[in-house]
This record gives C-alpha cells, sequence and structure tokens, in this order.
DNA sequence: TAAGTTTATGCAAATCTTTGCAACTACAAA
DNA sequence: TTTGTAGTTGCAAAGATTTGCATAAACTTA
C-alpha cells in the first residue's frame, strides 16, 4: 500500500471525500521536509494539478486538521505553515520570534495533559497545538527591542 | 496608582516606549471582557484616539505580545483574538472549531514544562500558547463532517 | 528644556486568508 | 452502471494582516 493510498483511506475513515486535490495535497506535505506555507503547497501541488487553486489549498489544510492528519503553526507574524501529522510522536514547537527558526520538542505529556482536560470536561478534543515563542540561542545575544 | 499607569510602568520596564496609542490600546484590551478581535480594539480604542490606524493596532499588539503583556489566540479559521496576560493564572483555550466558543483552561503545568524546556535547550522563551481544540458539548451531538 | 537619536505611527499598497456562488465530482443506493 | 445528493472546487471578490516609507513623537543627554 502506497503512502498516498493509505493516506486516503485514512481521510476516507474519517469522513472526508477522498479527492485528487486532497490527496496531492497531502502528500505534498507529507514529502516536504520542513513546515511549509500555503504558498508551498501550491507551488508544490500544482506541479501535478496545474488547474489547482490557492483557495483549495486553504480549505483543504483546514480539512486535514480537522480529520487530525496535519498540524498547522502561526509563527509569529509569518503565515500559517503546515507538516504532517505524527501520532507517535506528538510535539509542539519552538519558534524564535526574531529570526523565525522552528524546532520541534518532545511533548507526550502535553497530549497527556489534553486527554485529562477531556476528561474533566465535556469537549472532544482533536487538536492539540502548544507553541513556544521566544528568542533563539542566537537570537538572545543581541539585546535591542521593538 | 491606575490601571493605565501600572500597564504603562510595566510597558517601559520592559523596554517599550510609552505612546497615546499603545496605552489606549492596552486599556481596550485589558477592559473588555472577552477575547476580543483586532478590529473590535480598533473601534474601542479609536472613540479615545480617532486618529488612530488599525496597522497601528496589529503592530500594537505584536508590541504587547513580546513585552508578555497579552495573549493572541487564532482559534481555526477565525482571526486572531487577544487578552490581557494573568501571569497569576496562566491558562490555555479550549476552542470549539463549530460553533467557535472559547473556554479557559487552567494551564500551570504547561508553565512548569515550558520552564524545563527553556532549562534544556538555549531559547529563552518568553510566550507560551496552548490552544486545545475540538467539538463542545452541544457541537459533538450533531454529526457532520466537511 | 532644547537638541539629537531612535522608535512608533499613519497612510497606502502588498500579502495572506476566507467566502459566496455556480459548476463539478465522489460516493451511496438503486 | 446509472442516478441522486451532498460535499468540493475554481473563480472572483471580500476580509484580515503585514510592510515600506515619510513624518511625528518619545526618550536620552547635555
Amino acid at each position: 500500500m502506497s503512502c498516498g493510498t493509505r493516506l486516503a483511506a485514512q481521510l476516507r475513515e474519517r469522513g472526508y471525500r477522498v479527492t485528487a486535490q486532497r490527496t496531492i495535497i497531502l502528500e505534498t506535505i507529507a514529502h516536504m521536509e520542513d513546515h511549509i506555507s500555503a504558498q508551498q503547497v501550491y507551488e508544490g501541488a500544482r506541479e501535478r494539478l496545474p488547474g489547482l487553486n490557492l483557495a483549495t489549498v486553504y480549505r483543504t489544510v483546514e480539512s486535514l486538521k480537522g480529520a487530525g492528519m496535519i498540524n498547522m503553526l502561526s509563527a509569529g507574524g509569518e503565515p500559517m505553515r503546515f507538516s504532517l501529522c505524527d501520532p507517535e510522536h506528538p510535539h509542539s514547537h519552538l519558534v524564535c520570534r526574531k529570526c523565525g527558526s522552528i524546532f520541534e520538542v518532545e511533548a507526550e505529556e502535553i497530549e497527556a495533559f489534553a486527554r485529562r482536560v477531556e476528561e474533566a470536561t465535556s469537549f472532544r478534543i482533536d487538536s492539540v497545538h502548544l507553541t513556544l515563542e521566544g528568542l533563539c540561542e542566537i537570537c538572545k545575544q543581541k539585546p535591542s527591542v521593538s
């Protein structure tokens, strides 16, 4: 079973229709190393699906997030970025608000926290999103605020 | 010492200049009950400072976040919302992705997690942001995806 | 308190993201 | 297969957010 097929099955399983757009957008995100922006997803996916529209990219990532298949990350000021979910290794993001670099941090205990909240409230939580913002080692050297 | 004066002192202390715009925007956010959008901050603040520009609101909330004085919350799809920080009661947000309702959840342990990450890495973390997205009690009744 | 330096603001334009609507397509059921 | 229905997409327009640049204001130092 190919990577694309598996992802498609997962999509369908969660009640979403499997379309060429969704499949290709998902694969585009899956194959990129880093967290990528809507524009990058658009450009990458369009090589395989020329008629693709940017609005569809936005709507699709929204659906994919709803299906719990991707993560969305909005680092202060910068446009939103996406990456494939890895349920085995939940992680949070460490973002430098000066240079924009992004690091991933293991965060299983955050998942545990979410499960406790889920039990304590009547919510069904299907997406956990922790971002730690600050200054990276390099940027914190130089003072200057703004 | 009035509320505004205290906030202004806090701003200056952290290296930011105290301007009428910043003071009024901060007070506007402080006096609102809920998390409010840029547009609402703009409208509220403009009653006291008619010449105010929306771009200034955006730049100011960015600074205020940098100063650790406000929280920013982007609930799936909806525009960004802001609220005053309460260092005594760090909290995370529980957002329903269907009806958009927002609840606050105590989250001191998340702060503790951030402090550990800060020790383990070379980052200086000055803003912690946890959002739990899902379906609230009411919305999780009705099935239907999209 | 006046001058000088640096940062913040307003304005307009650019970018990023969402939305309304009509045409299209996936999937279920016949 | 064919048909019916509901969910998706493309397109264009609207809405949200950021940015460049010239001017104005805040803070520092004398």
